[in-house]
DNA sequence: GCTTGACCTTCCAATTATAGGAAGGTGCAG
DNA sequence: CTGCACCTTCCTATAATTGGAAGGTCAAGC
């Protein structure tokens, strides 16, 4: 199977794919003779995976851990655990942030006319003149 | 005033500062003879300004078109409360996709024992053999 | 047999926002 | 005068992805 079809199938594109390669997050696969890469059902599965993981917003360093992880037959599930365990705190902390961001931003939209006249409260807002505003 | 009180007293670091003027986010300022940056309180307060924005999670992209709208005098509050409420929708489009990153990452964890033993839902449902995993 | 088009290859650069360091100039205090 | 803290510019890196250029390969159609 050549590159594009890999693709294809597994969500990652072809680009990607060269990629992941170059970083050594999947292997050097096999070459045909003309040097095209050559990809079998289980690379497919393989990038599905990586695909996956990339969709539930993990890092390509955290992805690589459980890609191990996944190879060996022999790991227990408490490390996969912990680490999706670790990277749901992660995702929970940013929510927690950016929803702090829109609480601000709906106060600020609150007070803002939003006619005509220049006076705005999310610019004074901004400034640090009038409001407080949320810190990182 | 120096770079590095204009950066202490805002909350931008020098290294931002300089990379701003680079971009043409802030205005090449003025220079005193030995050829040092020099600030003033209204330079101080446009880099809190953009501080805020940064924190609030504005792009410096946006944060540029704020601070076209914030110079202007005669603008109207409706393109600032525009400008805002779109990032807000943003911000809120992307808790939506992290909550529901969150949401089946919580359901694998729950299928995952977190013992000794080498089976886990989790690497099932990355593979994709089991589960279905959220697209984005 | 040659052209066309769809593949593939590598390499190089851009993106976004921030940070780190090197190499060198400036200014002040001891 | 030395030391130290500050400033300058320029280069590099990060993370993940995308884009393009320049070129090789392969099969179909005329």
């Amino acid at each position: 199977m050549q590159i594009g079809t890999a693709a294809n199938t597994s969500g990652v594109s072809a680009k990607m794919i060269r990629h992941y390669e170059a970083i050594g997050l999947i292997a050097n696969g096999a070459r045909r003779d003309n040097g095209y890469r050559d990809y079998d059902e289980r690379d497919v599965h393989e990038l599905r995976f990586i695909r996956s993981a990339r969709d539930l917003g993990f890092s390509l360093e955290e992805i690589r851990a459980l890609l191990d992880l996944w190879r060996d037959r022999a790991r227990s599930s408490r490390d996969v655990h912990t680490l999706a365990a670790r990277h749901l705190h992660e995702i929970e902390t940013k929510i927690a942030e950016l929803q702090a961001m829109a609480r601000t931003l709906r106060q600020l939209l609150g007070a803002c006319h939003g006619d005509a006249r220049p006076e705005c409260p999310i610019l004074d807002g901004l400034g640090g003149t009038t409001t407080r505003v949320a810190s990182r």
